[in-house]
DNA sequence: AACCTAATGCAACATATTTGCATTATAGCC
DNA sequence: GGCTATAATGCAAATATGTTGCATTAGGTT
């Protein structure tokens, strides 16, 4: 997803100290194109290298306290994860498949929303919006069509 | 909030089983203008009968499949349900204190959602769309700025 | 290389949700 | 109103997800 992104100089601008962990959970959040659970990130970084449960929630954690990443409610029972918005990638709508429980990005046109009138009538204070479109992805779809015949 | 709505007979229009535990999830729900977890409404009908945590699961599922309840993620750890939109109560965004964790339904017309062009684009198939507001309430926003002093 | 601090690992805990199975209540029938 | 088949409920235990406390290790600085 992000060959422009260069992930120890994201920590050293946050001045985060930059470690083994912190980096390979940047590149495995950067080389999907959908969010991940904190499970998915723990699964995905055992199979090359040896990395404990929490520290991987300790880091996303500490990731999204600066603003590098951002947290989303899955569908399911879970949160996931994400890079967080920046000049490359701006902010965007997710959809979460019914049926396989995956996700994806939308993209950020397919969904524009302006707090501003909201906020008017609003009593406290506004800070994000999470957009998560639910149904049957394309896969999952065309199973359902298929199992009606 | 629902003056109008005759439990028992939208468990019948669904040819669901009439049982006072569906009923009284159904008026817990009712009774509150916001979403609740399962936990929450669990605790509430404690109060004054006997009813399993299980029990409160499966009905809320049931619910869930019939269309009656909706499901949404709330801003934490736990989903929240609240009735489904129907006749009297269209669909509409909520909102997720960060700071107490309470939710509160926001007014229709504040976010209109048009699902039909991202519909166009999209491979899959898009059955809703979930929008929750994120940030601080009334309360915690006063006290918030209270404590700057 | 030595030091200080912050990051990590580990075990245990906490919370939310699900499953299997035995028991009980509901709805239809007599 | 009682009888029966089926579905709803309760209970115990399991699973999934996330958090905390504390001992150990690694990163960055000198």
């Amino acid at each position: 997803m992000c060959d422009r992104c260069d992930y120890s100089a994201f920590l050293k601008q946050r001045e985060l100290e930059i470690t083994e962990n912190r980096i390979r959970i940047l590149e495995v959040l950067g080389n999907n194109n959908f969010p991940l659970s904190a499970g998915d990130i723990h699964k995905t970084l055992k199979r090359a290298t040896s990395i404990n449960r929490v520290t991987v929630y300790r880091i996303l954690d500490l990731f999204v306290d600066h603003g590098l990443v951002q947290r989303l409610s899955g569908g399911g029972r879970s949160f996931v994860y994400g890079l967080g918005p920046n000049q490359y990638h701006p902010a965007h709508p997710h959809f979460y498949c019914k049926s396989c429980g995956n996700m994806e990005c939308l993209n950020p046109q397919s969904l524009n929303i302006d707090t501003q009138p909201m906020q008017r009538s609003f009593p406290g204070l506004i800070q994000s919006v999470e957009v998560r479109v639910d149904g049957l992805c394309k896969n999952c779809l065309q199973a359902a069509k298929n199992a009606q015949h």
